[in-house]
RNA sequence: GGGCGAGUGGCGAAAUGGUAGACGCGUUAGUCUUAGGAACUAAUGGGGCAACCCGUGGAGGUUCGAGUCCUCUCUCGCCCACCA
């Protein structure tokens, strides 16, 4: 039967009984095994929660108090991501200062959470714009700079002129586009931080086999990473000069015909140049174009060759020309390529438009010709043999980047350093931390390249920590990935004032165990794998990976099928599911509408159903009785089996599914108070607040969410009958209910009894007899 | 162009190689009603009066048996992409 019941009434008391009992308070102190269950954590936008966003929460929350029932100490932390441009924007657009914004935002979003009933432990609430927070945030800026890993470069990057900033290579679209304000990126030379996490792309890639995440994660981050095996070859040119050349084929050395240098190379400067001026006519030409232009691959091959100086062919000693051209990118490889128009597509093209020799070297077979002393040989052989033969190197080179580190804008962490005359780059001295963002009147970009911090004088004009002199300090900020690449962390030891965590309670905790979000396939997993590693590496933390399990999530669409948004207007608010239909009820639902990965469009009529579900659940005390029969017994133990089973994979909707079919055979059979409660617990982490209300009325005291989770009693699971299929020559032809343990002949004699099986047997004589207990009977005539 | 996934009813989806479509939504019929977008009962992949036949994107294959394994192919999604 259903019951409907005052789902309002009943959350508002559970959620102030479990806040005022201080019911989901990590102990810090427990003996119990750790689980350190994480969300990634949100940014606070002043949109709000939709009802897509809470499905990760609900996850982990189900999966923490599933695991908390199981006797664990869960550690099950939230906070928020709050630096960045969007606050900073919305501060520029109502003149007020972001932090305000931030903190009125944070309040809305933390409402709306306590309103699902998670069991998060707000004593260890964080947010990465308190100076207390970020004061670690700089902190490990300086322990990078301090290991070098952290280093100022002039080189071009990706210049935002929507956004008036410097962006990583991770800030842009495939199409080159800010992934922020959509304007066209473009190359601008400027000072900057960088991040030289090219150092780990080794490790971050090698160590990717360590961790339980899923494949396409993993393979993602490899695509990003973008390991190429190859070689470094040198060319000697006839000016005396060497340039050295990447290449994954070295094999076909002998067919190279010419070289290509990027525009940007920086031996290009130094040549004496026959045609200098239109060298240097190209090379302009290629710094005004935007990166879309220069990397559409469809485009006809532009280039200069670079006249009065060849290249020499190390393989046969030919002379080769030398060219620039733009489909050489200056920051991947070393710059330079050997061209080879018979097997690469690109130089084919170059080739073609420029008139050059085109050489085969390589046979369909994958064997070389035309090279000389290794004719005959295969490929992969030949690699390292010619490599060797003109002492070249095998190396590999990666497609990932140094992290573009600064941004000229206000809302994020200040650099700690400070820029003397005297003595150059400065850090902060540790003891200064945090450096606080000092107030500003206006939050404006500058559009000169520099931040708004640079306009403050009396903030900028310091003393130099070294000799005393007069030093300004960095003004630029950090991007919003910094903070949260070490979150996690911060979350063991969220007060400690001495150290980013102690050491003791990083070893308790660390590391994540399950890890929930989507969204952040790369960038930020990337970044905070980099930074863990790195402090792995000054001994901050025991463990050589952040995140051990990585759960994705799917997201929940509109309706209508779009994407939730202003724009369509098809955002559906969390709090007008909660007042009509129940935390509870939106709880199940988001569970029970797919697969945890899936992405599924949201639907009213869907979360009804759960609904009803949760009523059903209610109702179900009217049908305990004293005696329940052995069948409901056995489907009991059935499915707290299956549901834990799935709760441990996140398969949250068949373990939803696997409940209503038990409260469904529940109600027409009846059960015992036993049963009854069991099942309460089970379903406690799908439905707290209804669940505790139920635990309540059956009579006990304490609350059912420290209450064990029902474990399965396998003899009490057995069947003692099965039906079982019976196919004739592989077709299903009826079925029969037999003793699991029947044995073949048993099997076989219920067969011929079956009506609709027999009348295929007639006349026939059975020649062999597949029988697979508990499963199928197969009989071939 | 390269890589990784995924294709099952009207919809979200189930299914250690073993009666495909559990569970939920929707739909249909009925019951009860202070007529409501409530609840309950039953039916619900397609075709056929029926016995039966056909069905997991398509074509082959392995197997007593294939949604599941193998080969080829089509479509869609995501990631990377003038990356040498």
């Amino acid at each position: 039967m259903h019951k409907k019941f005052d789902s309002q009434a009943i959350e508002k008391k559970w959620q102030e009984r479990w806040q005022a009992s201080g019911l989901y308070k990590t102990d810090g102190d427990s003996n119990k095994e750790k689980l350190f269950v994480l969300d990634m954590f949100p940014y606070p936008s002043g949109e709000g929660l939709h009802v897509g966003h809470p499905k990760g929460y609900i996850a982990t929350d189900v999966y923490s108090r599933f695991k908390k029932m199981s006797g664990f100490e869960v550690l099950h932390p939230m906070g928020w991501d709050a630096f960045g441009l969007p606050a900073e924007n919305f501060a520029i657009k109502h003149k007020v200062h972001p932090r305000v914004a931030v903190e009125k935002n944070i309040a809305n979003f933390k409402a709306q959470l306590a309103h699902l009933g998670f069991n998060y432990d707000w004593s260890r609430e964080i947010n990465t714009t308190d100076p207390e927070y970020y004061k670690w945030t700089q902190w490990i800026f300086l322990k990078l700079l301090e290991r070098d890993l952290a280093y100022e470069s002039h080189e071009p990057i990706n210049w935002c002129p929507g956004c008036q900033t410097g962006l990583a290579n991770e800030d842009l679209e495939s199409d080159g586009t800010c992934e922020r304000c959509g304007s066209v990126v473009e190359k601008k030379p400027m000072r900057q931080w960088v991040l030289k996490i090219t150092e780990y792309a080794d490790r971050m890639l090698s160590d990717l086999d360590t961790l339980n995440w899923p494949e396409h994660i993993k393979e993602a981050q490899r695509n990003w990473i973008g390991r190429s095996e190859g070689a470094e070859i040198d060319f000697k040119l006839t000016n005396g000069e060497v340039v050295t050349v990447f290449t994954t084929r070295p094999d076909t050395l002998f067919g190279a015909t010419y070289l290509v240098l990027a525009p940007e190379h920086e031996l290009v400067r130094q040549f004496p140049i026959e045609n200098i001026d239109e060298v240097k006519a190209y090379v302009e030409a290629t710094k005004q174009k935007s990166e879309i232009d220069r990397t559409n691959a469809g485009k006809e091959k532009t280039g200069v060759e670079l006249k009065g100086i060849k290249a020499v062919n190390p393989a046969n000693g030919e002379e080769i020309p030398v060219f620039i051209a733009d489909y050489v990118l200056a920051h991947y490889g070393t710059g330079a390529i050997m061209a080879v128009p018979a097997h690469d597509e690109r130089d084919h093209d170059f080739a073609h438009v420029f008139g050059l020799p085109i050489k085969q070297v390589v046979t369909d077979d994958d064997v070389l010709i035309a090279s000389g002393e290794f004719d005959g040989v295969s490929t992969e052989d030949a690699k390292k043999a010619i490599v060797e033969k003109v002492g070249g190197r095998m190396t590999a080179t990666y497609r990932l980047n140094d992290w573009v580190f600064s941004r000229q804008r206000y809302w994020g962490e200040p650099i700690p350093v400070i820029h003397c005359e005297k003595c150059g780059v400065v850090p902060v001295p540790y003891e200064e931390l945090p450096v606080k963002l000092p107030e500003v009147e206006h939050y404006e970009p500058t559009g000169t390249g520099e931040s708004p911090l640079a306009t403050i004088e009396s903030w900028v004009n310091v003393s130099c920590p070294k000799c005393g002199g007069p030093g300004k300090r960095e003004t630029n900020t950090m991007p919003q990935w910094a903070g949260s690449s070490w979150y996690y962390l911060r979350f063991i030891d969220p007060h400690n004032d001495q150290a980013l965590v102690d050491p003791q309670k990083e070893k308790k905790w660390a590391p994540v165990d399950v890890y929930v979000g989507g969204d952040h396939a790369v960038r930020h997993l990337i970044y905070a794998r980099f930074w863990h590693k790195f402090l792995y590496d000054i001994g901050v933390v025991s463990t050589i990976e952040p995140f051990m399990r990585l759960e994705f999530l799917g997201f929940i669409l509109a309706e209508d099928g779009r994407k939730m948004s202003k724009r369509w207007g098809n955002i559906i608010n969390p709090d007008d599911i909660v007042k009509q239909n129940g935390a509870d009820a939106l709880r199940v639902y988001e569970m029970f509408m797919g697969p945890f990965e899936n992405t599924v469009a949201w639907s009213t009529n869907g979360l009804v159903g759960a609904q009803r579900f949760v009523e059903r659940v209610n109702g179900l005390n009217e049908h305990v009785i004293d005696d329940e029969p052995l069948e409901a017994t056995r489907s009991l133990h059935k499915t707290i089996r299956k549901v834990r089973e799935d709760i441990e994979s996140f398969k949250f909707n068949t373990a939803v599914s696997t409940m209503m079919i038990f409260v469904n055979s529940a109600e027409k059979s009846g059960l015992s108070k036993s049963s009854y409660e069991s099942f309460l617990k089970l379903l406690a982490p799908f439905a707290p607040h209804l669940t505790e209300e139920l635990w309540e009325a059956a009579g006990h005291v304490g609350s059912i969410h420290v209450e064990n989770y029902p474990e399965a009693d396998e003899e009490l699971a057995k069947d003692d009958s099965v039906t079982i299929g019976v196919q004739v020559n592989g077709r299903s032809r009826g079925a029969i209910l037999i003793a699991v343990d029947a044995d073949e002949n048993t099997a076989v004699e219920a067969a011929k009894r079956e009506v609709s099986v027999a009348k295929y047997l007639e006349g026939a004589s059975i020649k062999k007899v597949i029988y697979v207990p508990g499963r199928i009977l197969n009989l071939i005539i």
